[in-house]
DNA sequence: TTGTATGCGTTATCAA
DNA sequence: TTGATAACGCATACAA
C-alpha cells in the first residue's frame, strides 16, 4: 500500500537512534499524521466542512460530501477523537471495572458486554481492581480518557464515589453488585429466586443435611443467594424434618471449593445437600468429592451451583444449577448505558433478570 | 463528600428534560470540571506550573510542588489525559486485538496481559474481532486514540497493515501468532518443541495408531504444533511401527473436540492416542470417549493437550500437556511495548517461549 | 525556579 | 450550504 497523500508528504526526517546495548539504528522514514487540514485543502474546502461531512451531519450538500469523503479515503484519513474529545468532552469509551478474569461467569458476561459495547459504537476500557483498595483511586482515574459512562462487575464502589460521576454526566451501571452507589442503575439476576429454586429442588430430593457453601465473608450475590436458601428452608428446618450448615471457603472457585469438600464432607453427619453460591465453587466441591473422598453423587451427595458457567454443562460434571444469562445482562447494561449518554433523563432503576433451574445430574 | 471548589462552583444550570415516555425531570445541579487553570488560580501559580508540578518535572521547588499537589488534591483535580494527548500524540492506551473470551488460554493470558499494562501505567483497550474481516478496519479505528501500542492475540494482520503503525512509531506485538507483520514484534510458544514432546511421550506409551486433532484448517500455532509432531513420529512412521491420522474437529472448543470424538472414535482401528492441538479440545475428545463411548483413559486411548490452562489440572481431567506460561508471555510483551514506546529503536525480534511437559493422568 | 505564549486537531459558533 | 474563527485543557519553548 503506498502512500497517496497529496500534501508534501514524507519528512524526510529520521528517527533518532539512541544507541543502546542490543539495539540498532534503523532509519526509517517518518511521515506526518494526515489531519482535517490535509483533507481539507486536498478537497478544496474548510477543515468545519471536512468535520461536518465525517460526522453525517445533514446540511451538507451531497456533492460536497462525496468528494470529501472520498479524499479522505485516499489519503487515508482517521479522525483524531482525541482531538474530538477535547471540544465534545466525551469520549466513545466505557469503563470496565472488573477484577482479574478468573471468574468464568464474569468472563461469560465481559465478553457479551464487549461485542455489544462495540456493537453500539463505544469502546471498552478496561480497569483492572483486583485490589479493592485502589477501586476509588481506579474509578476516579477512569475520569481523566473522559469516559462516556462505567460498568461495575466486581467490588463496590463506596456511595460518595457517585458524585463525581453525577456530576459530570457519567452514569455508571453496577451488575450483580450491591446497589449502594446512589445514582447508579443496578442490574442483578434473582438471586432470591435463585435460592428458593435451589432449596425446592434440594428439599425434593429428600436430603436431610442441607448445607451452604460460599466463600468465607462472602458476596453481596452470595450472601443474597444464601439467605434466600435458608429462608425456602426455614418451615422444614424449624420442624426439624432437615438440619443445615453454613460452610465457607477461602475463594471463590475451582481450588476454593475443592478445599472445602476435603475439609467438610467425608466424615460422621457431614451434608448430604450442598448449595454452592457458584458453579466453580461446586465443581471443585463435586471433585473432591467424587475422586478423593470415594462419595457418589448425587446418591452420597447433591450439589446445586450457580451461574450455569459452560463448564457446568461439560460431560464430566453435569451440574445441576441455577441459570442466569450473561446475554441478557450484557444487553440490558449497554441498553440503559446509551439511554444515559443519549442525554435521556431516567430514574436510577434497579432491573431483576429472571433465573432458571437447569437440572442436570447432581441432584 | 461535599465540593471544595474556591472557584466559581455551581453553574446552577439544570439538565435539560427531554420528557419521554418513562423518564422523569431530575433536576441535577451540574458543576465544570476542574482544570489546571482552577488549581493554578487556587495555588497562585501559573498553569504551567500546575502542569509541571503533577508531571514530575525536576525544576520546580519543594514548596511549590506541595503547596500545587495539596490544592489539587482538595480541588479533586483529575488532569485530563485527552487534552494531554493532544500535545503528546500519545496515549497511555494499549490496544488489546482478540476475538471473544471462550478460548481459556487467550483469558489466562488476557488475565496477566492486563495487569501488566496496568503495572507499567498503561491501559488496556480492547478490540473484538470475532469477524476476522473487520480486523484491517478495527486495527486501524486504533490510531483514532492516539494508542501507543497494540498487542494483536487473534488473527493475523495482513503485512500491507503494518506501514500505518510503523509510520507512527506505534509499535505491535503478534502473540502466537504468525508473524507475517513487516515490523512487529512476534512472540510465540515453542510449538515445535512442544510437537516434539507430545510425540516422544505417546511414542513412548506404546500407542501404535496415532492422531493429531485441531480445528479444520487450523491457526497458525495449531498447524505448527502437527508438524512437529508428525516429524517427530516419522521414522516410527516410515518403519510401519507406528501409523498416523490427520484429524479435524469443526470448532476450536470443548464441543469440537466432544463432537469430534463421536465421529473418530469407538469403531475398529480408531487412533489410541491423540495429540489435540489446545487443551480445550482435548477436554472434550476425553468427555466423548469415556463417557459417550466408554473408552478408559488412557488405556484404550491416550490423550495429551497443549496450553496447559487451568481446567486441564481439575482433577475431573488431570489431561497430560504440553504447558506454556501465560504470565512470562505477558511479561515478555509488555517488556517489549515499554521498550518500543520509550522510544528505543530496536531490531524486530521473533521470541520463542520454552514449553514442558506436564505429565498427568492421560497418557 | 517560574511565568507567558503558542500549538495540538477537532467541533461549535457565528457570519456570509 | 459553506467558511472563518474561537474554544477545549494541556505541555512546552522561550523569556524572565
Amino acid at each position: 500500500m503506498s502512500c497517496q497523500c497529496g500534501h508534501d508528504g514524507w519528512t524526510g526526517e529520521k528517527t533518532v537512534s539512541k544507541p543502546k546495548n542490543g539495539t540498532v539504528a534503523a532509519p526509517v522514514l517518518r511521515h506526518h499524521t494526515v489531519t482535517s487540514a490535509d483533507v481539507a485543502r486536498e478537497a478544496g474546502v474548510a477543515r468545519s466542512t471536512v468535520s461536518r461531512c465525517l460526522s453525517g451531519d445533514s446540511r451538507i450538500s451531497e456533492a460536497t460530501r462525496d468528494r470529501v469523503v472520498a479524499t479522505a479515503e485516499r489519503l487515508g484519513y482517521q479522525i483524531n477523537k482525541i482531538a474530538r474529545s477535547m471540544n465534545t468532552r466525551k469520549s466513545d469509551l466505557i469503563g470496565l471495572v472488573t477484577s482479574g478474569l478468573s471468574d468464568p461467569f464474569r468472563v461469560e458476561f465481559l465478553d457479551h458486554l464487549i461485542a455489544a459495547i462495540q456493537q453500539a459504537g463505544f469502546r471498552p476500557l478496561v480497569i483492572d481492581v483486583s485490589d479493592p483498595a485502589l477501586m476509588e483511586t481506579s474509578m476516579l482515574n477512569l475520569l481523566q480518557y473522559q469516559i462516556a459512562g462505567i460498568v461495575v462487575t466486581s467490588g463496590s464502589p463506596p456511595p460518595a464515589i457517585g458524585q463525581h460521576f453525577l456530576r459530570r454526566d457519567v452514569p455508571v451501571v453496577l451488575v450483580n453488585r450491591a446497589g449502594l452507589l446512589e445514582g447508579a442503575d443496578v442490574i442483578n439476576c434473582d438471586n432470591i429466586a435463585g435460592g428458593q429454586l435451589a432449596a425446592e429442588i434440594l428439599l425434593a430430593s429428600g436430603k436431610r443435611r442441607l448445607g451452604f457453601l460460599n466463600m468465607r465473608g462472602g458476596t453481596y450475590s452470595g450472601n443474597a443467594r444464601g439467605e434466600a436458601f435458608v429462608a425456602a428452608i426455614a418451615p422444614e428446618l424449624a420442624s426439624g424434618a432437615v438440619s443445615f450448615t453454613p460452610l465457607s471457603c477461602n475463594s471463590a472457585d475451582y481450588d476454593g471449593g475443592f478445599q472445602a469438600g476435603l475439609k467438610f464432607l467425608g466424615k460422621e453427619n457431614a451434608p448430604d445437600a450442598i448449595f454452592c453460591g457458584k458453579d466453580h465453587i461446586a465443581l471443585g466441591l463435586m471433585d473432591a468429592a467424587r475422586f478423593e473422598l470415594g462419595l457418589k453423587v448425587p446418591d452420597d451427595l447433591a450439589i446445586v451451583g450457580f451461574d450455569d458457567i459452560v463448564a457446568a454443562g461439560q460431560r464430566a460434571y453435569r451440574l445441576t444449577t441455577i441459570a442466569q444469562s450473561p446475554a441478557r445482562l450484557a444487553a440490558l447494561t449497554i441498553g440503559r448505558l446509551k439511554q444515559r449518554i443519549a442525554g435521556e433523563v431516567i430514574r436510577d432503576e434497579r432491573l431483576i433478570l429472571p433465573v432458571e433451574l437447569v437440572r442436570r445430574e447432581t441432584v
